[in-house]
Parts: C-alpha cells; sequence; structure tokens
DNA sequence: AGCTCTTATGAATCATTGA
DNA sequence: GTCAATGATTCATAAGAGC
C-alpha cells in the first residue's frame, strides 16, 4: 500500500517553491507562459524580459530538483517583425549560466497545427522540448518509452481507415502503409528526440494546453511509481492528472483560480481537501 | 535557349567568393562542417571558436547574396560530455548582429536513422534548417513545394455539395461561393516548416551528405529557373547537381580537391572543362 | 463493430483598421 | 506615430453522428 499525492497550490511558483525542500522532485515538466501570450493570466511578459522573468523561477526549480532529476520545458519563440526572436535561446544560454546543463532538445512534431498562409512563411509545426540536468548523471528509463509493435499494431492499426494510412504517408512520407508487415512482427519501437503528437482539440478551456501524451511520455521516460513530478506552470492540471494516472506524486502550482480549481477537481478525489487557507488542494490516495 | 552555367572550386570560400560581385546570387544552402567534424578537411574547428570562424565567411555570403535572396544553413549541434553544445545558438545571435534576420528555423526530421543505445540519450533524428534574410522581403515560391493533401479533398471535393457552399457563405459571409473555384480540384496542401526526409544511405563518399531532397526543397521553394545557387561548403556537389537538374545556375566551393573532382565529374558535361589554373571547374549547357 | 462523413477548433501570422 | 484589436487565411485531428 502506497500512499500516493497530487497536490495544486494557487500563487507564483518563485514564492509557493520556497515552503519545498531541496532535492526533493524527480522532474520538472512544463509549458511556461510564452512571451506575450496569456496576457490575461501572466501579464504577457514581453520577450525582452522573458528571461530575467523566467531566471527567478528556474532557480527554485535548480533548488527543489534532485541531483537525479530532470527538467524539461516545453517552450516555442514567436515571430516578430518577420523574424523569430531569440529570447528562447538566450534562455537556454543563461539556465547554463545559472547552472543548468543543457542535456538535449526534443522536438515535438505538431502533426495538426494551426492552419495558415502566409506570402513569406509557412505553418509552425514544432514546439521545443528543452532537457536541462543538474548532472550529467540522471535517472532515465528508456525502456517505459518503447512501445511494444505488437500490440501497437494491434490497437493503433484498427483503427486507422484506410484514408488514415494514406494521409500518413503523404504527411509523414513514412511509407508506413506499404511496410504495415513489416512492423507488426517487431517487438519495440525505438523512440527518437522526435516526437509527433497532435495538439487536443477542444474540451479544456486552458489557452495553451498540451496533449497529455507529452507528459506522459516524459514522466514515464524519466521518473518511477512514486517518483515525485511537478509542474509549476500547471494550468488546467494536465501534468497532475497524467502523473495521477500514472501513480506518480505530483505538484502543480498556477497563478490563477480559475486553472487550479479546475485541475483540483478533476485529480481522482479520493481524498480531497483544502489543504491550507490559501487555496491549494491536496489529494491522497491508498494503492 | 538558355546557357545554363554550373561551377566547382577548389578553395576556401571566404577566398574564393571575393571573385564575385555583390547582390548575385538567389539562395545560398549549405552543411557547414560541423564544430570538430571533418578534421583533415577544415582542421576541425573546436566549438568554441567556430563562431569566430563562421562570421568571415558568412561575411561574404552577406555580400553576394541578393536582397532579395535567401542563406539556408543546415546544421547542428554536438553533444559534448553529455551536453548539447551552445555554439549553433551563439551563432544565430551573431549573425544576427552581422546584420542577418533570422526569418525561420526549419526542422529536418531524419525519417529513418538506425536505433542508437546511449544510457541518456535517445538517437538524435532531427536537425536544424536555419533561414536567414537580408530583407524582410524575400523571394519565396510556395507553390512549387505544395504536397498532396491526402483523401480528404478527393473524396470531399468531388462531391462539392451544397453543404460546401453553406459552409463558404457562412464563413466568408460573401453570398455566393464565387470562390469555391478555388478549392475545385485542389489536392494539394501547403507544407509546414517540419521536413520529412530520409537520410540517403550509402554512395557518397561525402562526410556530411545531406539528401538530394534536402536542397531540392530549398532550391524550388526561394528561386526559379536560371537563378544563382552557391553552397559554399559543397562537399561531394549534391547542391550543384541538384540545381543542375532543377535548371539552376550554380556554384559550389569546397576546400578539398577530393570532392571537388567528384562534383565536378557529378555535373553534367556537356561542356566541362578546367576554367582556371586554380582548380575551378565550370559546366555550360545550352537548353 | 466498421466505416464514412461532419463539425469544431487550435501557444499561428499578417495586414488592416481604430484609438 | 505607435500600439492594440479585428479579420482573413487555412488544415490536421478528435469526437460525434449516421449507416
Amino acid at each position: 500500500m502506497r500512499l500516493q499525492e497530487n497536490k495544486i497550490h494557487t500563487g507564483d511558483c518563485e514564492i509557493v517553491l520556497k515552503d519545498y525542500p531541496d532535492d526533493f522532485f524527480d522532474l520538472i515538466v512544463t509549458s511556461p507562459p510564452y512571451a506575450d501570450s496569456r496576457k490575461n493570466t501572466y501579464g504577457g511578459i514581453p520577450p525582452n524580459e522573458y528571461v530575467e522573468w523566467f531566471l527567478k523561477k528556474s532557480e527554485q526549480f535548480l533548488r527543489v530538483l534532485k541531483p537525479t532529476g530532470t527538467f524539461i520545458l516545453n517552450i516555442k519563440e514567436k515571430v516578430e517583425k518577420g523574424e523569430r526572436h531569440t529570447y528562447v535561446l538566450e534562455l537556454i544560454l543563461a539556465l547554463r549560466q545559472q547552472g543548468w546543463l543543457w542535456t538535449e532538445e526534443f522536438i515535438w512534431h505538431k502533426k495538426n497545427c494551426h492552419p495558415g498562409k502566409w506570402p513569406n512563411r509557412f505553418r509552425d509545426a514544432w514546439e521545443r522540448c528543452l532537457q536541462f540536468n543538474k548532472n550529467r548523471q540522471f535517472n532515465m528509463y528508456q525502456e517505459s518509452v518503447m512501445v511494444p509493435m505488437g500490440q501497437w499494431a494491434a490497437t493503433r492499426l484498427k483503427k486507422l481507415g484506410k484514408n488514415d494510412v494514406v494521409r500518413f504517408d503523404s504527411q509523414v512520407g513514412s511509407g508506413f502503409g506499404k511496410n504495415i508487415a513489416n512492423w507488426v512482427g517487431r517487438d519495440k519501437a525505438y523512440p527518437s528526440n522526435v516526437l509527433h503528437l497532435a495538439t487536443e482539440t477542444g474540451n479544456r478551456n486552458h489557452s495553451a494546453a498540451f496533449p497529455n501524451a507529452l507528459p506522459e511520455w516524459f514522466i514515464k521516460l524519466f521518473t518511477l511509481e512514486g517518483d515525485w513530478v511537478l509542474d509549476p506552470f500547471v494550468g488546467s492540471g494536465t501534468t497532475c492528472i497524467v502523473a495521477q494516472e500514472l501513480g506518480r506524486n505530483s505538484v502543480g502550482i498556477d497563478v490563477l483560480p480559475e486553472y487550479t480549481d479546475m485541475a483540483a477537481e478533476q485529480l481522482q478525489p479520493d481524498e480531497a481537501l483544502l489543504f491550507d487557507g490559501k487555496g491549494t488542494y491536496e489529494t491522497r490516495r491508498k494503492k
């Protein structure tokens, strides 16, 4: 029997995290508000103030992350006056100065990116998932994200109509349709540092929800059951919900009560209680 | 009848390009030697000297590129001591200081790399294709790289019935669907900024050979027939060969005679001659 | 259950209009 | 003149409806 905890705090993560001890979390995975976006929530941080704004938060992240832990940052720079802004590049350099190791950059390929047509630009179909660590040695459980090929083929291929196969081919150009027979026999699919996921449409009221599959992949890859996961910009709670489903403990923080209320509601309420007077929710579950 | 020229120079592009006038090329597309690689060729530029080394070349690129031209830089930072090196990020920032606009970053997703096994890392399945321009206004021919849309259009547009008219009207509010003609027969969509190309297996002796499809895509996108394409690190000549096949004039430069000899041989030798005494090949073809 | 078809909608970007 | 708000453009996906 294990006690599983999933907490949601309302507040600025920079402040809230001060109540957490050093070396506490196994994984931090988050999608912070991008520069100039989510103005109603975070005030729309201007691009040229973004690095400074972020470093104060990440200083806490660095403190509360275990030496063997990992920090995954999902972010993408915007276009301004026809040019890609450089604040993300500068952020990477600044985080290294702060003591982080820039271990890897995963690409999230957004298969269903926003449509649009412009005279000198195509649709933006990818985002960065930057991996930072405190040490060269960190925990990574690669086997957990290897997809069993047989099962995948059985469940997934069945759902795919002919159209889907043709479509998939034309987009990814994988020759997938032609080679189905080859795939069925295989045991495992080896992942790379490119993730092909669709953004989730509909449901949430959160303006910037990433799909469940994104935190799920990183939680599986970098944590075990019972480990602690933090999302300091949790929004509508995707990370915590996924963490709970996967049997991980989690802490989610966001400044906007509308989000944290929503997140708290979605967590399995085996025991859901207002943890303190400041809008902190906690959920305990016996497994 | 048009005279098509495809030249290969042996030498350092920084020097060779001084013989070319300002505002000459429509496109520069290249895959430079990465830091610490191709040691026998370029001496294996150390990562921390890479930016400085590159800026002297790109100064020439900036000069010889037309104001409406584009510079595509295919590059990926290496891993050093478990960490991604930052010289590519620093190069982007430095190129902006030099006067370039960082217009876009395309992702080349390498579909077919083989599973690798590292304890802390998955196989690297993507590279950056950085787009730089001299001005916000540049030539771009988007239609030339459109991709098949998939079954959606084929089934959907054949039927083009009342629903479509209603939908069109309700969205645009324009009364009759006067622009439905635009949709009829449309089976192609504009691509995104993620390119799915397989790496080419085998053949070339060039250590950093990119697949034909990569320069081909950018040549189609940014040039017309008769335009001038430059690859200042041409290696075994991929860029020039593709350019010739597409009816573009091209100039390829590399320091290593083994490469430039190979490249010159592969160019269609309607007229291939040693252009001057310094190892410059020129190929002319009447179309 | 399996398919096909329909519908809504996204961390988008740019040009234009309005304050 | 600068900045903010609005409209037009456009396509992959999931969910839902219908057969």
